[in-house]
DNA sequence: CAGCAGATTGACT
DNA sequence: GTCAATCTGCTGC
């Protein structure tokens, strides 16, 4: 079933981070459904998070989707190239968001080597940015609500072995001083 | 307004 | 291991 605007609307971003792993990302683009297993998530805890692009409550363009209610898809533009998913949290005007960093293709998979052209299976949606281009999921997703049938979030009951999820600091965010040591990087391998 | 760095990836040495 | 690709937004002239 389809994750409800509850799920999204919970405080502690760090908790969903975690409460994502396991549960089945879909997306349906032009008629095309793909899904997959979200299995590494990042956790960013809005104005007080300095790797965070809402750090401060600095309010752009860009980050303005940050801002909406949960439930709401944010997707950005990372170095000029890759598109990077993330799954807004918590009440408006609160910039919590959870990136995918990871997942494990389910449906579609044809759909996806042919979005991902030289692909091979095991690097078919290994990182923030493939998986946004194995799943179609580009800017112009970036402010829709997960809530709908474009982008959603499903719990199909896969269960993740408490003992299997591992933690760790975040990736790539090393600017980011003391938060870039936060535990805030969910991964289960599968 | 120019310069630079970034929540990355893939191709090449 | 190194490096280019190329858009957004911050910093400083």
């Amino acid at each position: 079933m389809k994750l409800s605007t509850d799920f999204y609307l919970q405080p502690d971003v760090v908790k969903i981070s975690k409460d994502l792993l396991g549960k089945v990302l879909y997306t349906k683009i032009n008629g095309i459904v793909t899904s997959a297993i979200i299995t590494e998530t990042e956790a960013y805890a809005g104005v007080t998070d300095k790797a965070s692009h809402a750090y401060g409550g600095r309010r752009t363009k860009r980050t303005e989707t940050m801002y909406q209610i949960g439930g709401t898809a944010y997707v950005y533009l990372c170095y000029g190239i890759h598109h990077l998913f993330n799954v807004v949290t918590n009440q408006a005007n609160i910039p919590h968001a959870v990136l995918i960093r990871a997942v494990k293709p389910l449906e579609g998979t044809e759909t996806m080597f042919l979005r991902r052209k030289k692909a091979d299976l095991n690097r078919l949606t290994t990182g923030p940015g493939t998986l946004s281009q194995a799943l179609g999921i580009g800017v112009q997703h970036s402010g829709i609500s997960l809530l709908k049938d474009k982008i959603w979030i499903e719990d199909q009951g896969i269960q993740i072995n408490p003992q299997k999820i591992q933690m760790g600091p975040r990736i790539g965010v090393d600017y980011a001083a003391e938060d870039a040591l936060l535990p805030y990087r969910f991964y289960v391998h599968m």
